[in-house]
DNA sequence: TTGCGCATGTAACCAGTTACATGATTTC
DNA sequence: GAAATCATGTAACTGGTTACATGCGCAA
């Protein structure tokens, strides 16, 4: 019930890690380069609002600091459980095949809310899933090479290396994280 | 002047090789596993009426089938025009940042709209781009990976090689074309 | 006669884009 | 006093999602 686009929990994910006002938001979507949300007013702020209102975060306003007042918003406990269900959620076929960025959105803030066990689990289930995936796109491919235009090929080819791409950074962070486990 | 979405390009490209109907969109969106258009009537019909309504494309009904009758579109003059304006529009850094999916689209049709030339020097703009942009994300993460969790520098990591995925693949893709140049 | 594959469509809802508006403080 | 930066917000527009509705022909 009562779910977040993607924007919703990328805002939870960064509330997490201390509170934020909407300005302070839109400094990280504009300087942090990956993920392309955007830095607009028209889209922080209502999301923002969204969230107070489904309960998922708070806000105080700042009168101090001398320049215009500060909204100061703060993750509440249903707000983090709100993020951990979304993370949690078992990934489907169709999460792989059209939402990889809500994948790797989910695990951005994973081992700050669920620890390490369970990234290393979403991981392994990530490149299970992959490993699954990849062949089918290689035979689509194969079948449908010759009669493909060479661009239409290539672009093809392209989000096949993407995914393959993936699927090592998921087997590597694996190993990553396996080896910071032992180092414990 | 009168921009599409994506999905109005996409539609636009896969027209120019030949007249559709709104169920064969439908078709290609779900076996194609590229791209992630959605295959679902509520996006395919208005998208296609809009593109009619803009004058993009023209549609005749057949009756003849048998089956139920079929709407079958095709792209007009103007309709091409607008493809081939949307896939010539130069490459802004923007577009590198957030839209690379919508590069990669505006590549995949073009080969045979704009021709081999046109091509090669799209991917020689685009590789160009990214080789100037994928170090600012290293001294982006260099900068920030002690501060950050161990999940977010890997979800960093991650995005910065699909960055580097596809330059690798703008060269191999420009190397391809300059052979079948000379092949002529 | 039930159900599936072909085939087209509509409507409510929602979220993001773009553009505009406001206002305080600091710097030149 | 102009411009830049900090800081928050609103409103119109647009397009995609979800769910529903319809209807034909065929096969089990």
């Amino acid at each position: 019930m009562s779910s977040n686009s993607l924007l919703g929990y990328a805002l939870l994910g960064l509330l997490h890690q201390g509170p934020l006002s909407g300005y302070d938001v839109k400094k990280v979507f504009a300087s942090s380069p990956i993920a392309g949300f955007s830095d607009s007013p028209g889209a922080i702020y209502p999301a923002l609002n969204r969230l107070e209102q489904q309960g998922f975060v708070r806000s105080e306003i700042q009168e101090s600091t001398g320049l215009r007042r500060r909204r100061v918003f703060h993750i509440t406990a249903n707000g983090l459980a709100s993020l951990k269900a979304w993370q949690c959620k078992p990934i489907v076929d169709d999460d792989v095949v059209r939402r990889l960025g809500e994948l790797l959105l989910r695990f951005a803030f994973m081992d700050q809310t669920l620890g390490v066990e369970r990234s290393l689990a979403f991981l392994r289930e990530f490149a299970a899933k992959l490993s699954l995936y990849i062949p089918t796109l290689h035979r689509y491919l194969n079948a449908r090479a010759e009669q493909m235009p060479v661009s239409g090929r290539l672009a093809l080819e392209s989000g096949i290396q993407e995914y393959e791409t993936r699927l090592r950074w998921a087997n590597s962070s694996i190993v990553h994280y396996q080896r910071g486990r032992k180092a414990k």
